[in-house]
DNA sequence: TGGCCAACTGTACCGCCGGTACAGTAATTT
DNA sequence: AAATTACTGTACCGGCGGTACAGTTGGCCA
């Protein structure tokens, strides 16, 4: 069916292509590095194919983050959705979240392909306004949903470590964005969701102690 | 005495100011946006210049990682030195260390300007095997450096999580990339010392529970 | 069946950047 | 006086992001 979709669809599937190549190169080897002439190829079409698509690099590097950031907010609503199904009380469907999550990186044989949102932020100043409003909109977010998290835990069970709830929020977005990183470098895949599973680990401690329960 | 250095000494000073135009330079904006021209043009020197101190970029990277790293060496192996110092025991020796860190990471005014390895990681394929060997062990520096550490602890406080000490050792590494971004990104310095702050006080649960000591 | 429009192609051009190649030079050290 | 260090000056190359714009193809609708 390939030659025979509509036009329409065509296009939208030519852009998507695009920014499948974008993402992965970008990941790889930065913003920068990565080349018009390189993805063009690689889709098949020509430079004029890709200025259709987008008027210049950077509403390709903001589409791309927007497509990110819509589809994290997905996975993570999904995710904690159907931990919820499994156990209707909020700090143990946010631990089998956690274990989800974590079985969800192991999953992936290469290992996380990486972070659109530490990949700009360690190329900021080469994004204009917009894209560095959107990345941080994408940093808040995360803190916020665990947040909600969190203190709806905290309203069940007192805290038995005095620590700031954003700050624990702040820390699942930080072990994520961190453990990427190592295991991007010394190629161990496992490395993430071992954090993840260390973070379920200090989240427990947090709320039940480290006693036998 | 500017004018009268010696011409070996102005040699090394101009090496070490175009590394440090470029370090801030890469951290800001990547690796592949950093142009040679700005640089010299920083610095005051011209291009040639430029390539009389380094054969290429690459050189240039491989010098700036190298001394990246042998910083932060000595940085740390004074610090924890220090906390030594202050405290014969190594469990509470290495949580004054966590502390020192933190308070060192909390008087950066305009937060920590960023992480060369985790930099580089974000751009790596664009480096050489010579490169990302060098950050490879880089990353591989730290997990030994703070299992070595956990350890010594773990040899006299039996831990109360089950954890793996690669693993705990790793999630500093973590939380000191991973904490750098949301505090690039949102431009709050008080995230990384926070997220160190929080390490500590897993550290602490793990060896001495969550209980009144 | 004819015209419209989406999704491109083709061609030509610009300026910046990394990099190469060398020859020359001022200051200092030996 | 010779050698070395730390550069400058000039000229050039190819790749890349980006601009401009005219032309083409194939499906869809009136």
């Amino acid at each position: 069916m390939a030659t025979s979709q509509t036009a329409r669809k065509k296009g939208a599937d030519t852009r998507e292509r695009l920014m499948d190549a974008a993402e992965a190169a970008i990941l790889d080897k930065g913003f920068a590095s990565t080349s018009i002439d390189e993805l063009i190829s690689e889709v098949g079409i020509t430079k004029s194919g890709f200025f259709y698509h987008f008027p210049d690099k950077a509403e390709l590097a903001k589409a791309l983050l927007q497509r990110y950031l819509d589809r994290e907010e997905t996975l993570f609503d999904d995710l904690f959705a159907r931990a919820r199904e499994l156990h209707d009380d909020p700090l143990h469907s946010f631990l089998i979240g956690l274990k989800l999550l974590a079985e969800l990186m192991t999953d992936l044989p290469e290992g996380h392909p990486g972070c659109l949102v530490a990949s700009y932020c360690y190329q900021e100043n080469m994004f204009n306004r917009e894209v560095r409003d959107l990345n941080r909109e994408g940093v808040l977010r995360w803190r916020a949903r665990f947040r909600g998290h969190l203190e709806e835990i905290a309203d069940i069970y007192p805290p038995r470590i005095d620590v700031s709830l954003d700050d624990l929020a702040d820390m699942f977005s930080s072990l994520a964005d961190g453990g990427i990183i190592p295991g991007k470098v010394v190629r161990d895949p496992a490395i993430l969701p071992a954090q993840m599973m260390l973070y379920r680990e200090f989240v427990r401690s947090v709320f039940l102690g480290t006693g036998r329960n």
